[in-house]
DNA sequence: ACAACACATAGATGTTTTTCTATATGACTG
DNA sequence: CAGTCATATAGAAAAACATCTATGTGTTGT
């Protein structure tokens, strides 16, 4: 994964909103309309944050009747959490050169 | 947790060039001359990003001399993890109440 | 003391993102 | 088949963000 794929997994949870709703479907899957009534935007808005969500892969939606239900993608989600723990874990051979020499003078 | 302290912890990862750093420091603590010289952008933008870095726990700074040496904190890293584990992670009691009832009149 | 270096801060600018209004689409309802 | 409802899309406005230039601060080396 490149920094760019990256960052669009994880601009799913960089927006206040986006967070409020992820915590509305950690209870199950909701349909748009009831989204809109909890979180304090308009309905355009909504449809905007769900897009960015879905393309993150985090969520996923279906389409019925005239409705659309969401609900967190287990498999998503944990692509996402495996990625955050593989951005963030250290590698054993620690690479801990200093800048500069002992006469300061620049290395690299 | 918060929306708001979570979208703080998640900003550390939404970023093209904040991914990038992070990917540097996996391989070990570096300072900023450093850091400087791997990614395109100019000394004050990069200080910057080293302060969204901070603030969001994941990454940690320790002045020597005149060098900053920033490196990923193990532990900011857990919770960074845990918390998108926790916020991604549906519930047992799975609430999948429909929007509407059987004659398509809103329940809530 | 002075120059050079690493880094931070202030303020301006350009870009991206969030948000809105207006409107379109598609589905069900009477 | 006209009206209503849920959602999506287009386009504009506002807010947030990334980036730059200029400058300040503290440290090191001569």
């Amino acid at each position: 994964m490149n920094e760019k794929e990256a960052a669009t997994i994880f601009k799913a949870f960089c927006d206040e909103n986006r967070i409020k709703i992820l915590m509305l479907l950690q209870s199950g899957e909701k349909c748009g309309c009831r989204l809109l009534k909890e979180i304090n935007v308009t309905q355009p808005t909504l449809s905007h944050h769900m897009k960015i969500l879905c393309d993150s892969g985090v969520v996923t939606g279906r389409k019925e009747g005239k409705w659309m239900y969401y609900s967190i993608s287990p498999q998503g989600a944990e692509t996402a959490v495996e990625s955050l723990q593989t951005l963030t874990t250290v590698s054993e051979a620690y690479d801990n050169k200093p800048c500069c020499d002992e006469e300061n003078r620049p290395i690299l």
